[in-house]
RNA sequence: CGGGGUGUGGCCCAGUUGGUAGGGCGCUACGUUCGGGACGUAGAGGUCGUCGGUUCGAGUCCGACCACCCCGACCA
């Protein structure tokens, strides 16, 4: 490709409005437009890099035994209502009407649709296993997108579900889509790391994600420098540490003027926060919910919501606290009657708490579980945080932020049973399909990607997912000696099939240095009249801080050989 | 949806107490330059986000709306 003719130009002036470094830098080199919030076109460039990581994508996927399919993504919404998800979507959903005003949405993800297919095409347990993807464009009305392609409303995926007749055989699906999984980041030159995960709206059971270690990502990951344990912060456990526990001694209530917080209680009465219990208040599905939690620890909403099993979860306002009879600052599980409560686990773990009177100002000492108070649900809802202690291996956690850039699911039967996708085993009964569910998104790895690797001249593509492999600089080249040598090299270079992006332009040497290291391809060749003179090429990778000289009848050669080194 | 911010040629921005819009980049032409974003000269290009109001007169003041960006709840 000649740069003269390549649609879509860079720009001198720093693009506005851009928080990130790949959004910033994909503007800067024309690779990419917005139209709208979260939604964006791909230019040439962007295009070509795309489509190079769908083919990795393909080729490992392939490799596992994935069958590639096309699904619709139009599909009538009633399909949505059957699995419940029409619902738990929400707004998140786009939906549309046609000419008949049947309801349509535009799918965000695939798991209905495939589910119905695969009941059509499965008719005994000899057809099975199967890993059925396809890569294609989804839609999400995203309440924010952000970071050029890190979040978007209109989104390229790599969804593939697995279908299998029993959990071994679903564990077989599930590690050779992870191996995949692995293989694709290896080869698009991405350190992802694989954590525990929460499942999400998506359902299931098991669940992990890829994440990419890196400052503006959106994910919080909870790692232990000593054993590799690495879950998400959502799903994130640890080892609470316990309180002396003590023999029970009998309540007492005392007056507390003035004490809103947990701080101020255990200022005011002098005790470790780790000695009271707070009280949190929830509105979950509509219904007030009192959490229980030691001082010293945070609720982790992701947990709560899926111990209540709720679809909707927000912090209650203080009207609806106030509406339920409850006293902010002064509230416990303590004579509580009437409203549903969850605890976390570390109510076991220490003794003689301090503890909210449900009286305004007042207090009681020495409240333990299950003497005075049982909650309906107790389980772990609390919050990792930097410096915790690693539930292995005792070892202090860290957290880092990351980029989610793929995410596996064991789904089990939930979309299976309510769809009706059965299949008959060899006794001839009939069992739910058992699922798994993989995506990868593929603009997001571009830009997570983009993200691992620039430096403060521009983009630094790992070779397979570059869009061209070769930059090709004709300097001043006005002279004929100049543009009819590189004219040959352009031509001989891609006549061996090495991509050549040639700057064939009459601009000065600064502009094509600097586009050149924008754009960030593994080579860069210059002819120029004071190479020439030498009848040699100056060959330079991106990262290299030395060119070296070829000469001009090698080039070719050497541009194969590292190339492929 | 709550909080904050921004809308002015293709891009980045300036625009005084209201007086009818300007710079840089880019673009076109000519000339001079020619290994790290050269220079000169001459040009083209704007419903100032939209609608309404105040005013002799609105980019500027008032109101409503819209769009986009950022911070929180969702996800590849």
């Amino acid at each position: 490709m000649r740069v003269s003719k390549l649609f879509g130009k860079t720009v001198r002036e720093e693009p506005g409005g851009t928080e990130l470094e790949s959004h910033r830098l994909m503007l800067k080199a024309g690779m990419i437009h917005q139209s709208a919030s979260g939604i964006y076109s791909y230019l040439p460039l962007a295009w070509r890099s795309l489509r190079k990581i769908e083919q990795i994508i393909r080729e490992e996927i392939d490799a596992v035994g994935g069958q590639e399919v096309r699904l619709s993504v139009l599909q009538p919404r009633e399909l949505w209502e059957r699995s419940g998800r029409d619902a738990e979507f929400g707004p998140g959903l786009f939906r549309l009407r046609d000419r008949r005003d049947r309801e349509l949405v535009m799918a965000p993800t695939h798991e209905e649709l495939l589910t119905t297919i695969v009941n059509a095409n499965v008719n005994s347990y000899r057809d099975l296993p199967l890993i059925i993807y396809q890569i294609q464009t989804k839609f999400r009305d995203e309440q924010r997108p952000r970071g050029g392609l890190l979040r978007v409303r209109e989104f390229d995926m790599k969804d593939a579900y697995s279908f299998d007749t029993d959990e071994e055989s679903l564990d077989n699906s599930y590690q050779a889509m992870v191996q995949a999984y692995k293989n694709i980041y290896a080869r698009c030159g991405l350190p992802a790391i694989m954590v525990e995960a929460d499942s999400g709206a998506i359902g299931g059971k098991d669940s992990q994600e890829f994440i990419l270690l890196a400052d503006p990502g959106e994910d919080t990951v909870v790692m232990c420098p000593s054993c590799g344990y690495a879950a998400n912060l959502e799903k994130a456990v640890f080892k609470k540490s316990t309180t002396e526990l003590e023999a029970a001694k009998d309540l007492e209530e005392v007056h507390t003027p003035g004490v809103k917080t947990i701080a101020d209680l255990a200022g005011f009465l002098d005790v470790p926060t780790g000695k009271t219990l707070k009280a949190v208040f929830y509105m979950a599905d509509g219904e007030v919910v009192v959490v229980a939690i030691r001082g010293d620890l945070e609720v982790n909403e992701i947990k709560l919501t899926n111990a209540l099993g709720a679809r909707e979860l927000r912090l209650a306002t203080p009207e609806e606290v106030r509406d339920a009879g409850l006293v902010a600052g002064s509230a416990s599980p303590v004579g509580l009657e009437g409203i549903k409560t969850v605890a976390d686990d570390s109510i076991n773990l220490g003794s003689n708490f301090v503890v909210g009177a449900n009286r305004k100002e007042y207090h009681l000492r020495n409240a333990n579980h299950p003497r005075d108070f049982q909650p309906d649900v107790i389980t772990d809802i609390a919050l990792a945080q930097e410096g915790d202690t690693c539930l292995k291996c005792d070892a202090s956690l860290e957290t880092r932020r990351g980029i989610e850039v793929g995410h596996v699911f064991k789904l089990g039967t939930r979309y299976s049973e309510v769809l009706g996708a059965y299949f008959p085993s060899a006794d001839g009964e009939q069992h739910p399909i058992i699922m798994g569910c993989y995506g990868i998104g593929v603009g997001r790895l571009l830009a997570a990607a983009i993200e691992q690797h620039h430096d403060e001249k521009g983009m630094v593509f790992a070779s397979p997912i570059a869009p061209y492999q070769v930059s090709l600089i004709g300097m001043n080249v006005e002279q004929q000696a100049v543009s009819e040598t590189a004219e040959k090299l352009y031509k001989e270079l891609t006549s061996k099939g090495v991509e050549v992006l040639y700057d064939d332009r009459e601009e000065s040497a600064g502009v094509k240095f600097n586009d050149a290291d924008l754009l960030g391809l593994p080579l860069r060749l210059v002819v120029s009249p004071r190479n020439l003179k030498q009848n040699a090429v100056e060959i330079k990778g991106r990262t290299d801080s030395q060119a070296e000289m070829v000469p001009l009848e090698s080039t070719a050669a050497r541009v194969k050989e590292l190339l492929s080194g």
